[in-house]
DNA sequence: GGACAGCTAAACAGCG
DNA sequence: TCGCTGTTTAGCTGTC
């Protein structure tokens, strides 16, 4: 009853937002802003790209390690004589290792698996510091390029303060602080060696001109940031990082008294290498227009000067006014080894960053030329993903799921289906925003499911005012598959309806009733009455059996949609093509360890079996012999007489499919934003 | 043009 | 009494 009363008020109040807008879009720009917190979508967006970044990193560090390898390999025959040089396979598997790092081991182990030529075993399951024999190992082998000795160094220096902030904990103070320092001491003897190795073998590269360092180069790979830099550079960049924490430990009030490491956030630690934000001190630099869209400039506003603290890379310190901030930062942040390694390492994140963007504008104009849209608003209301074709399948965006090439558009739900390959959809914002009722929709037309859809325009769905392509029935279904038990209370329909799609952020009057009318008539819905009260279900027997004459009556029309699915061996090449690129296997580890593909997969052989194979197979999840549904006091049988051929009905994997971790990882359906991270 | 499916609206009953 | 839930009916439209 409260909680009822909770989502009428929001719905009320997405209602009045959305009420002043007209139906011909002309304010569609102002929609309201999403239900979902934004601190979490940013999370999760800055982990994803933070993933990304380390792979493309990982990936140049292969490169250049290939190239070096094949160039010098008579300055490492010299020097690396009896051993062997890692065979190229190892290459694959670090590699290969690296990606199930990002998501098993994270990005340390990553790093770890990268840039150093240990045991898989070791680099993935141990994520912590190298040990004083294994360093040895290291700089004996000396198969490790500059580029790789840098890239342990940061690591194995981000890795120090982790392990430094994570003794801070009252737990182990006295006995690991020992470890801890006995650790800094070895660990700074093999830094020494590190550093002549090093400086040895840049010495011999550039003695043999295979390296050439220009003094003014900029746009340095990261890996070969401080190439250039001396021997006293980076013992005083490792001094900063081991010592600002004991400093601070002792000075922890005077700069910010909450600056602790979460390590199992993917928060950047504090390094100085590693954090993304740096500047000269006073001068702004060339990139000055990046910070500088950031914030606006005032008269005593300051790029490095934000909300009272200092935004020097590791700093943070806290001021209270603009002029004591100055100060800090002539005196602080002065021109000197450390802010210049800093700056370095700023442009590199800048140039990441700026070639991201232009992959990305590039990706958007042609998603743009493709879609015909004639607008000079890049950032207007977001558009479906799978109004695209292989254009969104670019390697560019790693970070996201995979798009399905499905030939669905929401905007038109009463267009006829095509593939894509003869189909441009022309986008206008009055198709954006269908205004009449649903009448027929894709899921329910050509048995099309709609987690794929939902899932690759879950923002579009929930910040545009556009109705879903899609049926009530499908919708509600589609909703109960979703929970993680696959069953839903009539309110919790109702929220999901709210939080998933702005459209049903209004005239919840009408939309409700429809929704409990599609309850109640379809049989496919199964209300049962357990402990918490009644709950919904979805029978899929009788889901997948509505509507089992379409479809197959088309052979042209299931042509096309075979291929536009892309099963089997009419797979897209565009599609394999990303898969390739961002390393995916699709038929191998789609169904083990990627849920989005997971769910693809399943979603396909959803397609195909709901849409070609409909009464060609058994048994499903909800088969009376495996039902989800726990608890179950009573169940509400529609008065429809059952077919005994029902249970012969098609194979549903749909809620195989939502078994997959993609789903279960939301749970929270009771309007708490903070967790419902849906798709 | 009929059958069917879906949407909207409404009435009604039961329940807390 | 009110609001929610659930059921049922009717009218309309679109698709096949």
């Amino acid at each position: 009853m409260m909680q009822e009363s909770g989502t009428e008020a929001t719905s009320d109040g997405q209602a009045s937002q959305n009420g002043g807008t007209s139906m011909e879009g002309g304010s569609r720009e102002g929609r309201p802003k999403s239900a979902t917190p934004s601190v979490e979508v940013t999370a999760a967006d800055l982990l994803h790209f933070q993933q990304h970044q380390a792979l493309q990193v990982a990936r140049q560090i292969l490169l250049q390690q290939q190239q070096q390898q094949s160039q010098s390999h008579q300055l490492q025959s010299q020097q690396n004589t009896g051993r062997k040089s890692p065979k190229p396979n190892d290459k694959q598997q670090s590699l290969q290792c690296c990606i199930s790092g990002l998501v098993g081991g994270g990005l340390t182990s990553m790093f770890l698996c990268v840039s150093l030529k240990v045991p898989v075993s070791v680099a993935m399951m141990t994520p912590q510091v190298i040990t004083p024999q294994q360093m040895q190992q290291i700089l004996q082998q000396q198969v490790l390029s500059p580029q790789q000795l840098q890239v342990l160094l940061q690591q194995q220096q981000a890795l120090m303060l982790q392990q430094v902030m994570y003794n801070r904990q009252p737990h182990h103070e006295s006995f690991q602080e020992q470890q801890v320092s006995a650790q800094q001491l070895a660990f700074q003897q093999q830094l020494l060696q590190v550093q002549q190795v090093q400086q040895q073998h840049l010495l011999n590269l550039q003695r043999q001109g295979l390296l050439t360092i220009q003094p003014g180069q900029t746009g340095l790979p990261l890996h070969s940031l401080t190439q250039g830099m001396i021997p006293a550079e980076l013992q005083q960049l490792w001094k900063e990082v081991t010592n600002a924490h004991v400093k601070e430990e002792h000075n922890n009030s005077s700069n910010n008294g909450h600056r602790g490491l979460d390590l199992s956030s993917p928060a950047p630690p504090k390094n100085p290498l590693l954090n993304q934000h740096a500047s000269t001190n006073g001068q702004y630099m060339s990139h000055k227009r990046e910070t500088s869209t950031l914030e606006e400039p005032s008269p005593h506003s300051h790029p490095l000067y934000g909300h009272g603290v200092c935004k020097w890379p590791g700093c943070e310190a806290v001021f209270e006014d603009f002029q004591s901030f100055l100060k800090h930062l002539n005196n602080e942040h002065a021109l000197d080894d450390r802010s210049t390694a800093q700056c370095r390492v700023q442009m590199q994140v800048v140039q990441q960053l700026e070639l991201q963007l232009a992959k990305d504008k590039e990706r958007l104009q042609a998603m743009m030329t493709h879609l015909h849209v004639k607008s000079t608003e890049p950032k207007a209301t977001p558009q479906p993903l799978n109004l695209v074709s292989s254009v969104t399948l670019s390697k560019s965006a790693p970070e996201a799921s995979p798009p399905l090439s499905l030939p669905q558009t929401p905007t038109t739900p009463t267009a006829p289906l095509t593939p894509l390959s003869q189909t441009h959809s022309v986008i206008t914002a009055n198709s954006l925003h269908s205004v009449g009722p649903m009448r027929r929709r894709y899921s329910e037309k050509y048995n099309m499911p709609i987690s794929p859809d939902i899932s690759q325009n879950k923002e579009f769905y929930m910040n545009a005012d556009v109705r879903p392509p899609f049926t009530y029935a499908s919708l509600i279904r589609q909703a109960i598959l979703e929970s993680p038990e696959k069953q839903l209370t009539l309110n919790e329909i109702y929220n999901w309806f709210t939080r998933m799609f702005a459209y049903f952020r209004r005239n919840a009057a009408t939309w409700k009733n429809a929704v409990r009318h599609n309850l109640s008539l379809h049989k496919c819905f199964v209300r049962v009455e357990n402990v918490k009260g009644a709950v919904w279900t979805v029978d899929e027997i009788e889901f997948q059996k509505r509507r089992p004459q379409k479809i197959s009556g088309s052979p042209a029309l299931v042509k096309n949609i075979q291929t536009s699915l892309g099963y089997g061996p009419t797979l897209s090449a565009a599609f394999q093509a990303s898969m390739a690129e961002n390393n995916i296997p699709l038929y191998t580890t789609a169904s083990i360890g990627s849920p989005t593909l997971n769910s693809l997969a399943n979603a396909i052989r959803e397609e195909m079996n709901g849409a070609m194979d409909h009464g060609n197979s058994n048994g499903s999840d909800s088969s009376p012999g495996r039902s989800p549904l726990p608890a179950m006091h009573h169940i509400s049988v529609k008065e429809e007489p059952l077919d005994p051929e029902d249970h012969e009905g098609p194979l549903s994997l749909v809620t195989t499919a939502n078994h997959s971790p993609d789903f279960d990882h939301h749970r929270d359906y009771d309007d708490d934003q903070g967790h419902d991270d849906m798709l």
